[in-house]
DNA sequence: TTATATTAAACAAACGATTGTTTAAAAGCG
DNA sequence: CGCTTTTAAACAATCGTTTGTTTAATATAA
């Protein structure tokens, strides 16, 4: 069995709560230092480590957050997770992981399920089917920070990327190379970066006189399959577009998939530029142009806002950090005139 | 706040321990149905959700697991969480997740740690590069996993691919397309699942009596750069091998990287079998042959495993469970006769 | 020398559940 | 009707910490 605080205060002659006093290192006690010696030694000789749940039972604090994401097997999840559980660490907070599927109800479980385990804190990209569970968090003053993905009806904490911007952005840069047709596969629907990126590929759209057909605009969903059906739905209009903005890394991959079973290839058939940067881009059969978000600063700096939330006593105003995303200019597009 | 058992109780106008045996539904207390919809009712009403860190407390079981992997952005390691995760969840375990960046100290820190948060079981990918903290853990008696890596000195659960058997595969595969000067490129020496690899591929070199001189064996990690730095030094050879094994996604990508880079290409100037599989090897410059892992299924086996370890009051033997990987065979290796 | 201030460490009550043991009331039985 | 058995629910200890409050011992001051 384990030793607890009881055992290292008996065998340092002294009871529990002097033992969790030195210990945890009260500044404010004064005790002489041979009485720490005696206990530190005990605690050694114990090889004594705290119990967290007994801790966190009696502090309140677990010193735990949760994540939710859709999918840690999409790199774009991967990379982010991995920044927030470093900063966690470092900060001596844990992380609880769980994966959505993009499936509202199993978002709601899993609250459930963290809220239930007292975590301090959570950080979740949403799957924005329903948002009355996170009003719920917000109405009870949980501190928690949306990630890559937002309410506009709602005021929350949140870090993310500048979609309608970088939409504009990647049609211009298309435009500029003499696309007049350009196709967007969006991935879901419901989704907030989504929605952003649909505003500003129409901005654009609209700014540049280019082609703005409502087919234009397909898919809705984040598969492999979702990326294959919407690039044959794009390949298959009478008039079919020179170039495509797609969003996610799987979706991505059935584009690619799509493209290469209809005979075509990249960039000479058809441009493309993905919302889907990742360490194989530069390798892929086209070097993909990308636009890229910085992960590890958007991890840092949702753990950084949500440990200000979790820390602090009295309420603090939400921030809505928005990063500054690149585009990487590879081979998938192709200059036209 | 939220609803303590305390809260139900006095709603209901009962005892807080008669509250709790019903809520959990201990069916060897009969209890009048009346007397159940009271508390029912009472708890829904509270909206009451039980503290885990107190239930933890008192049963001395936490529902969590640690899962340590070297690196949850790689895609491996990815898939191998995501089946882990879900079939916890399953379980009503919640998995708290470490990486530990092939970092043998932030390996025993994770360790520590997670065993303060009195975790029921861990599953890990151990760093291997000390053993102690690992033995220390088997010798209380406490449940874990080790995936993808072992110790080949010291009795555990495992679940684990046959990569000997998978290396000697792939040399095979390679000869028979013509292949008589064959490198390697390992990924971190300590590590179990790579000195199997080198194994089984010396045993073929030696079998089909093809070169066999220790500089075709090179590298010794698993960064990009660390493919980049050894492809580099296999094309450097006086002898230049007319193919590649490889170990690791990152891996492999500095080894495209540094081929393509030389100006050459996969498979005219060098063929290329890479332990690298993801969604995007098919669509790779060249599509790149792998061997391919069912993580799904070798998830799913190490959290079954640990549950049986977890559950079981008296201890059981250790599992050593060995899948079945696959050669997929795409355009990366040439035949030369 | 007595009263007071300081120091060192013990006491004891939480935190929110679980669970073996009691008690009180109701039911069954002769 | 008195006694035992059954049933329903309360009692109370416990899990391992933390922390506000006391106590006892010592030092300081008057």
């Amino acid at each position: 069995m384990r030793a607890t605080l009881k055992d290292v205060a008996k065998l340092a002659g002294l009871h529990t709560s002097t033992v969790s006093r030195v210990l945890r290192g009260k500044e404010d006690v004064r005790i002489p230092k041979e009485t720490k010696d005696k206990i530190f030694a005990a605690a050694k000789e114990l090889n004594y480590q705290p119990d967290q749940t007994a801790r966190s039972l009696r502090t309140q604090k677990s010193n735990t957050i949760g994540l939710i994401v859709p999918d840690i097997t999409n790199p774009f999840f991967a990379r982010l997770a991995r920044s927030i559980e470093m900063n966690s660490f470092e900060r001596g907070y844990t992380v609880i992981l769980c994966n959505t599927d993009e499936n509202q109800d199993k978002e709601i479980l899993f609250m459930n399920e963290l809220l239930g385990r007292r975590i301090d804190g959570l950080i979740l990209a949403p799957v924005q089917d329903s948002i009355d569970h996170i009003r719920r968090l917000k109405d009870k003053k949980f501190p928690f920070v949306l990630i890559d993905r937002y309410f506009d009806e709602m005021d929350t904490n949140a870090v993310l990327s500048d979609n309608e911007a970088t939409a504009y952005e990647a049609v211009s840069y298309l435009v500029k190379f003499g696309h007049k047709r350009i196709g967007m596969i969006r991935g879901r629907k419901n989704i907030y970066t989504i929605q952003k990126r649909v505003v500003g590929y129409q901005r654009a759209v609209n700014d540049y006189k280019i082609d703005a057909e409502p087919q234009l605009i397909v898919g809705d969903g984040f598969c492999l399959e979702d990326g294959y059906d919407s690039t044959l739905q794009l390949l298959n209009l009478p008039n079919r577009p020179s170039a495509i903005i797609v969003s996610g890394n799987l979706v991505t991959v059935g584009v690619l998939k799509a493209i290469i079973e209809c005979g075509l290839s990249i960039p000479e058939d058809i441009s493309v530029i993905a919302y889907a940067d990742n360490v194989f881009s530069p390798y892929l059969v086209t070097p993909m142009t990308t636009i890229s978000h910085p992960l590890q600063e958007m991890g840092k700096r949702a753990f950084d806002l949500l440990l200000e939330h979790m820390e602090s006593k009295t309420p603090i105003p939400y921030s809505k950090i928005v990063v500054q995303s690149e585009i990487y200019i590879r081979g998938s597009a192709k200059r036209l005139i």
